[in-house]
DNA sequence: ACCTAACGCAACGAGTTGTCGCATTGGATC
DNA sequence: GATCCAATGCGACAACTCGTTGCGTTAGGT
């Protein structure tokens, strides 16, 4: 069950090949993501690229998962502000990463239909289990309600950032991490993402 | 100094081609944006669109100022908590429409160097007017410390609902829509969006 | 009734897209 | 180092899309 040749050549062709479509994407963005101009840019045959890939989506969809397999890290700051900033942090940093720019423009441009979402969504899953750690954590020490929602408190740790770089295209630093996860801590205390209790109790473990 | 032919014939053209503007990029994409496509569907000869619009751009742009022309209304509810929902539902409504979902859209995927990108930054410079007031009207009141940024509190609002749109693809109602006006308000209570204060003084007004 | 801007129409050249058959190459295996 | 085969290179191609142009027609001001 091994694969035929998994060696060398065709390794290089493809490390070649995803990195002239980060490159593409950069310059041209999603609309400009033709087969033929990745194929020019990577140095390679544009017929090799429709039978190993399929389309310019299929381009995307390959890069995209090798982008997406770095494992979600998980903070250990001791507090909630400090672990909502590390997470902000490392948002800020996908954010900035010339490919990762590249990669999350294409994903909006590209749309909610289709296997790439499914990376996404996939994404998003391990990315909020980590957040959940984090917010079950804070509950421990007190800090946070119980009931606090991990989904909503990560979607508004990066709604922020997201939004500089996609809708008004403003500058991603440190300052604006920092200021959504300050801003994300706050309402999280004063319990605007805690799930309204089922009835009145809950105490299981 | 009037329109040679302001009449009937080219304003009714004008109007079946922005809805077919609309109606294609809701179900295309910026992508499928193409001049014959919406000709086609306009019942119009491409020609005219060629000579009126130039290209596909032309056509986003148009359709754009149309929609974007609806001016900001201004909530007045007396209470920080009221003028902030009201703000993030007015958003919600934006997001949800059909044409202003399929714009938002457009928008992003075309970027950020262009003629469209201007009437974007026209529009937020308007909304983010209208929010100062309210925060302004809020400091007065005491609900707010001064030297509260109108803009970051304009930003935070929206985002966790262009998150949900053009991201993470959730749904968009109206708890979700109130829960991001909480967490604005519960963020600038805690005087996250406040500036640093120049020296250690703000007494004024 | 007249006049002209706006539109319809058809055809076109240029460029792009995806596929095909065949030659060549690289690297795994013995 | 000889052999073999999957992966790639190569060029040509039909089909399609794109934007333009010249000319005839129409609508709606005057």
């Amino acid at each position: 069950m091994s694969q035929p040749r998994p060696g060398g050549r065709t390794a290089r062709t493809r490390t070649a090949v995803l990195e002239a479509t980060i490159d593409q994407l950069t310059e041209a963005g999603y609309a400009g993501l033709s087969v033929d101009a990745v194929a020019r840019r990577a140095g390679v045959h544009k017929a090799t690229l429709y039978r190993r890939w399929g389309t310019a989506d299929g381009l995307l969809l390959d890069a995209l998962t090798l982008f997406a397999d770095r494992s979600v890290a998980m903070p250990d700051t001791g507090t909630l502000d400090g672990d909502l900033r590390d997470i902000a942090r490392s948002a800020l940093a996908i954010l900035t990463d010339r490919a990762g720019q590249a990669l999350i423009r294409a994903v909006v441009s590209a749309g909610h239909d289709n296997q790439v979402a499914q990376v996404i969504r996939a994404f998003w899953t391990r990315h909020n289990t980590m957040v959940a750690r984090v917010v079950e954590q804070a509950a421990d020490r007190g800090e946070l309600p119980a009931g606090t929602e991990p989904a909503d408190v990560a979607r508004a740790i990066g709604a922020p950032l997201y939004m500089r770089l996609l809708v008004t295209a403003e500058p991603l630093d440190t300052a604006a991490a920092d200021q959504s996860a300050a801003a994300v801590a706050a309402a999280a205390r004063a319990g605007v993402f805690a799930r309204p209790s089922a009835h009145d109790a809950e105490s299981p473990a």
